[in-house]
RNA sequence: CGGGGAGUGGCUCAGCCUGGUAGAGCACCUGGUUCGGGACCAGGGGGUCGGAGGUUCAAAUCCUCUCUCCCCGACCA
């Protein structure tokens, strides 16, 4: 596959984005089947690494993993009335099935709330069935008219996490739960710092009581919802009739959450920490954590060079890159760009000093390491890196987070700011969670991402728009 | 659905205005010299120009119709 160059952030954002997912061999659209991608070897891998420190944690919690059905009877969704509304518009829906028209259409699952539904009122019957908590990895198709690879494409992958409780206080304590992990997920392992936070009324899921979401802050300054975890409240419940005989003997019905994080967070990880020359990766995340190119000219030396490049290679667990067609320079673009962490070089110089040469892929330095030195070293640097890349992260954010105390100030921020352009902040200020605020940031097409779990600023406040006092500043920005 | 753009070897695109039945770079194949940040030379394979119709001695090029994709907007956990 050719290697073109990539854009640079600076000249724009989003075909800079586009470049770095293409030509780190992460995902390429499908083109055959509207937008749609197809998620190539070192986007999946990522992936697979993703759901593996997912799946660990929701074990850890107490979650089972189930599989349901990917077609949904039509009728389901109508049960729940901000439900359908919701999701009616990105539905697809399949009415002819083997040859024949269908009674009842099906709709291919926006999210699995309404047949889980179904499922709870077949099994919990007591307060002993409670809690459920089970979690399910599956494929979603939401019919969006604008796509972006990663950030939003028609078909996607995702967790869904469902729990069924007996109190409204457990069930909380599982959103605000779930949202933790997610927060550490992010930030431990993605290395990318986020904000958590209460969803205001318009942006809540449709049939949540209440919907938290961890939010990132993208090199461009766009906000990128990087995670949910919705109180469903008794909406659900009593929707598909979910009752359970409490320890008192009544019935009641059951108190629901649900979570999710999709491929989508694999668009966050690029918009992180990528550069102009392409993907980087954190060290935890990184399929292939160090490869090793071999340099040599003469037939002696090579014999040298490989012998001791697989010897090294097999210590400290690189890869070897010794296809003989490609020159060391070729070798050297083709791991940065897919966001390989270290890269080692080793040619007959090193052999006489004993050395091997380090390169890192998040500074770009190069340093020579004693050989012997190295099975030790590796795992401290890429502990570095992984470290000082969100530490990078962490210092944009503030970096690029700003105060405003006027409808009119928070407008001249955020007016020209493009996803193309960049310049984006977020803009913590005082607004009431109201729908006349709504429309007045929508004029400049900005929204409140979220309301801080943690106020980490002034306290109460007036608002900017209604003039009604708030308990604390919210994050306005523009957002993917 | 409104505005804009594009369909030409695998990929990116030139050629179209001023019709004469296809070109470049990359990729690929063969041989040789290279190899510490995208190597070079020589040779070679591969497309009939999104589709349909029309004008013409002759259409990638002009005309008509049509299909598809991309971008911006509206839409969107």
């Amino acid at each position: 596959m050719a290697e073109s160059p990539i854009t640079a952030r600076s000249q724009d954002f989003a075909t800079w984005y586009q470049d770095v997912v293409l030509q780190g061999d992460m995902a390429e659209p499908a083109e055959i089947v509207k937008g749609c991608m197809v998620i190539k070897a070192n986007g999946y891998a990522v992936w697979e690494l993703l759901q593996r420190k997912l799946d660990d944690r929701f074990k850890a919690t107490g979650h089972q993993n189930m599989y349901f059905p990917l077609l949904i009877p039509q009728s389901f969704l109508q049960k729940e009335a901000e439900h359908v509304e919701g999701f009616s518009p990105e539905l697809a829906v399949v009415t002819v099935a083997g040859g024949k028209q269908l009674e009842e259409p099906y709709v291919i699952r926006p999210t699995s709330e309404t047949i889980i539904g179904h499922f709870f009122a077949k099994w919990i019957k007591s307060w002993r069935d409670l809690p459920l908590l089970l979690n399910q990895w599956a494929n979603i198709v939401r019919w969006e008219l604008r796509t972006r690879m990663f950030l939003r494409t028609t078909e996607f992958l995702w967790q869904e996490g469902h729990t069924a409780h007996a109190t409204h206080e457990e069930a909380q304590a599982e959103v605000l739960r779930m949202l933790d992990v997610y927060a550490d997920v992010a930030e431990n392992v993605m290395a990318m710092p986020v904000i958590k936070g209460l969803k205001t009324q318009a942006e809540r899921f449709a049939g949540a009581l209440r919907t938290y979401s961890i939010e990132a802050m993208m090199q461009n300054g766009f906000a990128l919802q990087s995670g949910t975890s919705h109180d469903l409240g008794q909406n659900f419940g009593k929707a598909f009739d979910v009752q359970f005989q409490n320890k008192e003997g009544q019935l009641d019905y059951v108190w629901q959450t649900s979570w999710g994080v999709s491929t989508r967070l694999i668009g966050g990880l690029i918009m992180s920490h990528s550069d102009d020359k392409g993907l980087v990766l954190p060290p935890k995340l990184a399929p292939t954590k160090a490869v090793l190119v071999p340099i040599f000219r003469k037939d002696e030396e090579k014999e040298k060079v490989l012998e001791a490049a697989h010897r090294i290679a097999k210590e400290v667990g690189a890869k070897v890159d010794d296809r003989e067609a490609q020159s060391p320079g070729a070798k050297f673009f083709h791991w940065e760009r897919r966001g390989v962490p270290v890269v080692l070089e080793l040619g007959p110089r090193d052999l006489a000093s004993g050395n091997i040469v380090l390169k890192r892929r998040d500074t770009g330095t190069k340093d020579p390491v004693p050989q012997a030195e190295l099975a030790a070293r590796l795992p401290a640097v890429l502990a570095e890196m992984q470290q000082s890349m969100y530490d990078t992260a962490k210092q944009r954010l503030k970096a690029n987070t700003v105060l405003a105390n006027s409808i009119e100030e928070v407008e001249s921020l955020l007016k020209d700011v493009t996803a193309e352009k960049g310049g984006g902040k977020f803009v913590m200020a005082h607004v009431k969670d109201a729908a006349e605020s709504d429309l007045r940031m929508k004029e400049f097409k900005a929204t409140v991402r979220c309301i801080p779990l943690v106020d980490e600023y002034d306290g109460p406040g007036k608002c900017i728009v209604t003039g009604e006092t708030v308990d604390r500043r919210v994050v306005v920005a523009k957002a993917y």
